[in-house]
DNA sequence: CGTATCGGATACACCGATGTATCGAAACGA
DNA sequence: TCGTTTCGATACATCGGTGTATCCGATACG
């Protein structure tokens, strides 16, 4: 039976809970963390954890829960287009997207630890399909928004909803890449070129590259190149 | 001490713990395994796990080094030209990719899980960026040779190596979505768009659409379409 | 300020997995 | 075929995590 009212108490536990989690995730993975562990880590007994959730399980979704639409939220402002410069060309997208992603390799972590979990488990899948396909409408808008002015999408991807998806998938694949070297600048820099490769209608970009996509560039080659 | 001469036997009862642990690792995740559930599965007790690995951390490796070998090979094979047809168009190349990969769910599961356990142990990951590096070689000569011959790609990815980096991103990246949704057909329709879309330096490819391309475009409109 | 409800700590019983030591049987070499 | 080595089964001791029942301090509310 759930408590009539939530108290200032009860909230504070459980948001902590939630943040220790997410430490001993990130650093143990999900199959390998015990309860105990978490409350410890939270400064916290057991009787706390079985006070606010009934396993493990659900802990884990709340937690993806929270992180994510935060994560969300952020993109999505960051990407909006503000009063003062309404038009956004490719080159602002993506420079934008790789700066607000692909910072926090914890993150990454305990994402790619629940897309495992979720693909186990029909009912999280959809949920997490659900919430993959928000953020896919907020990207597939900036780019119906791009082609409607002027700035042709390729012929391959023309629609926006397809881009959108493409971008994700490349955003998915540079994911993979960075869990294994761990370097986000090199992630970061990667994303951006191959955005821009993806999403380019044609062999020269009308967008002569930023200061930023030059030194990105410029990292690239050090540290990756051959 | 190791054996001195290690017996048919052994070698038997060591292949089937792999191939039962392949089945436990995907059905249930490597976090959620016991050593006991493996050799029960396999039709043995602990003392023949005991006998062959010392942990299962040791038994995952193995594993992954087994099944990732043999496909490699695989793809290897497929992409190698053949004496009566020494050179492949980009679209029979995405075309026997897409048809060699992207197969077995079980893999993906647990070789995304493999991914998340390299992630966490420096020498684990330094060996499977090993792995995806003479992969990518492979995919990069191929790439090189068809460059060579006239079929130039695309100024952003120009080098061969920097392509077959973004091959593989894009591989990655419809993994993520092929775990969640669980459609092999069209993750590999989706595959081939991607590929040509990456890989083609100009809006209108030179090489007209095979017919595998064709039935590809009707699925995927079909089944993911808007 | 007093009281009733709530939240988290503590203690306990239980279970399942681990690792090791030992033993019987199968495989190999002569 | 016999003796030896190797392999896997069995039994045992142990440990760590789980879940629950209970208790006491904290918090909200009249």
């Amino acid at each position: 039976m759930p408590p009539s009212t939530v108290t200032k108490r009860r909230a504070r536990t459980r948001a902590r809970l939630l943040e220790a989690a997410f430490a001993v995730f990130a650093a143990n993975g999900f199959g390998h963390t015990t309860i105990e562990a978490v409350c410890e880590a939270a400064g916290y007994t057991r009787g706390a954890f079985y006070s606010n959730f009934t396993d493990l399980d659900e802990l884990f979704f709340a937690l993806y829960d929270d992180r994510s639409a935060l994560i969300a939220g952020q993109l999505a402002g960051s990407l909006a287009t503000t009063a003062d410069e309404p038009e956004l060309t490719l080159a602002q997208l993506t420079e934008r997207v790789t700066r607000e992603l692909l910072l926090d390799r914890d993150w990454l972590l305990v994402k790619t630890e629940f897309l495992l979990h979720a693909a186990r488990r029909p009912a999280v899948a959809r949920a997490l399909a659900d919430h993959r396909e928000t953020l896919r409408e907020v990207c597939a808008q900036r780019l119906r928004e791009l082609s409607e002015r002027g700035r042709p999408l390729p012929a391959l991807l023309a629609d926006p909803d397809q881009a959108a998806r493409a971008v994700i998938a490349l955003y998915d694949g540079v994911t993979v890449q960075l869990l294994l070297d761990g370097d986000t600048d090199v992630a970061r820099a990667w994303l951006g070129r191959l955005l821009t490769a993806i999403l380019s209608p044609s062999d020269s970009p009308s967008d002569s590259p930023t200061d930023q996509d030059r030194r990105d560039r410029r990292d690239r080659r050090d540290r990756q190149g051959r």
